[in-house]
DNA sequence: TATAGGGATGTTAGCGCTAACTAGAAACCA
DNA sequence: TGGTTTCTAGTTAGCGCTAACATCCCTATA
């Protein structure tokens, strides 16, 4: 019987693979996994054949075969709860990028204000992720850091920060940006400076009305109740914030809203007032989205780096992760990132400013 | 010589895999991979005890080895070109969602206006992707159509179609919907309606155009070409383009601006001149992104399902480069989804309107 | 010159899953 | 009754890559 055995090739779709450059360039396909990953121990006659072979096959090696072989693949749960669409994708930007570079899939689960998020979270544990990265407001809620810690699972929460807990974060100092915009404000000149909060269950709600309170203090100014109203990081409460601090006598001559949003209803309801910006009133935002460079005139704010917070926490959370594969104590990291004022066209000294 | 042959197992990190859940039910691993793929051959009881051994033992398939395994993975390079963050986080949810359901892995690049994209895609080609989906202007620019035709590559285009280029496509009819959106302002009672134009290099700006200019040749209206400017979808350019509309006499009584960015700077505009909307002047977009619920007063203009479509999109990729991969003929379809006429408040009868 | 040391490369054996085939049992037909 | 079909489940052999070990060869030292 001259039956040889046939080629059962289960793929149509022929793929370079490593070793096909194995044979072009004379080495064993080992080689050409070492060189593929940068190994030291290759000689550099070596490393140029393999490498001349790849440029010359097409070859990328595949991404299924090398997390199977070397179980490296991660899978990250990443529940985002509602923030607004350009923080939203500037996050799934950074996210993204490092996902890719870290052989690790990411797994979206919205968490709205109606969906529980302890129940999100155990569901994402139930199948099979490697590890959790939860933003505000799941990120500061109490049962989930619990949740969290129980199951001794690895997360990271961006943009809020609980040392307590021992989860790791990444996040800006929103103490120390409030504080530096209010101290700018006060420098412009401003005296009567309103300040419009974010939601309660935010924690960034707390430590930003901080910084605006300590600022005006150093600089030995009262603290009236009534400048300070309430929001919840919504345009809608925006305009209703607003609309009470500029009815007020006499009125202030700077609103400091605590995000982006609201400092956009904030210059929506002065034009319906008739009072121009930053001629008769100065309003402030925070986070730098692209709403900042939407509207007109365009938003002096604090830039948060989004993509690169959310860049490293996915960074962090697979090095944790890793590390725990291997048997190593996955070390829980907090990361600050810096701010930056960014000064646009809606602050000026206040009308009939009496400079210092 | 006592020495067994010694389990080298190379993974501390021990997973469940299937054929631990094999073993529990009593079956072959090859059984329970027919469960989780939910073949129809197997025992409805047989299935049973599979499943029932799956949720005690908390099993989760490994997805490296499923997709090395059947040759199912698939890599796609997705160029998006400095759309709006709104747009860009509505499609990067529907593509995420999209991605994970098929095991399919997106490489994001961008290309904005400084770089190449004929250059980027060549790049995402060499790099071995198995498709790639390209937003405009990018999908409508002639030279990234003749490249994709010529390297044969599965591609789709979104927002946009060029059916003699044999590329599929997913997106709504922006024709139709310009049509209606002008149909709807002059029911309204309007008959001086200003149109801001969007970006040359996008061919939406082209059948948005003739949407509108259809619709007023239908009710009698004649075309007027100074109530027609220019704009390039920014922000920016529709202060501009609002400017030069509400300085002429007589002046338009509704603006239809292309997209939601130039209608938010038209109001703003507005505003600036002390002309409330919609008593004093009725403004629409288009798109529905996030901007046209952000401001005041919220927007009417025309919603476009991105989520669906950026989904529907990956979706007809992922099938065309499996039926590639299996030897069929992939046909190149054309999907187009429906759009909505959102109805808001920055619509009103002109003022002193004459109705009908 | 013999031998240890170490850098460069090859060999072996899977990672967890599934395509393709095989096998046994039940069902059906003439 | 024997043969054929149908259904269900098991067996075998990889997918493409890399961890761990084995081997080779060259140099340094006694």
């Amino acid at each position: 019987m001259a039956k040889e055995k046939q080629v059962p090739s289960r793929r149509s779709h022929t793929q370079v693979t490593a070793s096909d450059v194995a044979r072009l360039a004379g080495v064993s396909p080992m080689t050409v996994s070492r060189v593929i990953n940068g190994e030291v121990s290759v000689r550099e006659s070596t490393r140029a054949a393999v490498n001349k072979a790849i440029r010359k096959l097409g070859y990328s090696p595949n991404k299924a075969a090398r997390s199977l072989a070397s179980a490296s693949g991660v899978q990250i749960g990443l529940l985002y709860a509602n923030p607004s669409s350009a923080y939203l994708s500037a996050m799934l930007l950074g996210v993204l990028e490092q996902a890719r570079q870290s052989d690790t899939q990411i797994m979206l689960v919205e968490c709205g204000p109606d969906s529980n998020p302890t129940k999100v979270i155990r569901g994402l544990i139930r199948s099979g992720v490697d590890g959790v990265m939860v933003t505000p407001p799941a990120a500061d809620d109490p049962a989930v850091l619990k949740l969290l810690r129980n199951q001794s699972i690895a997360a990271v929460t961006i943009g809020t920060v609980h040392e307590k807990e021992g989860i790791a974060s990444v996040r800006i100092d929103d103490y120390a940006a409030a504080l530096a915009m209010t101290r700018h404000l006060i420098e412009l000149g401003h005296r009567r400076i309103g300040y419009i909060k974010g939601g309660p269950e935010h924690w960034s709600t707390c430590w930003r009305l901080a910084g605006y309170r300590d600022a005006l203090r150093e600089a030995g100014l009262k603290l009236d109740q009534e400048l300070v109203v309430d929001g919840d990081y919504s345009y809608r409460s925006g305009l209703r914030a607003a609309d009470q601090l500029l009815r007020l006598r006499p009125a202030p001559t700077a609103i400091f809203a605590s995000n982006d949003d609201m400092a956009a209803a904030t210059v929506a309801t002065a034009h319906r007032y008739s009072i121009g910006v930053p001629k008769g009133l100065t309003v402030c935002g925070f986070d730098d989205t692209y709403l900042a460079t939407t509207i007109w005139p365009e938003l002096t704010t604090v830039r948060q780096p989004v993509a690169d917070m959310s860049q490293a926490a996915i960074d962090l959370l697979v090095k944790n992760i890793r590390a725990h594969r291997a048997g190593l104590e996955p070390k829980c990291q907090h990361i600050e990132l810096g701010f930056q004022l960014v000064q646009r066209q809606s602050d000026a000294p206040p009308p009939r400013a009496v400079r210092a």
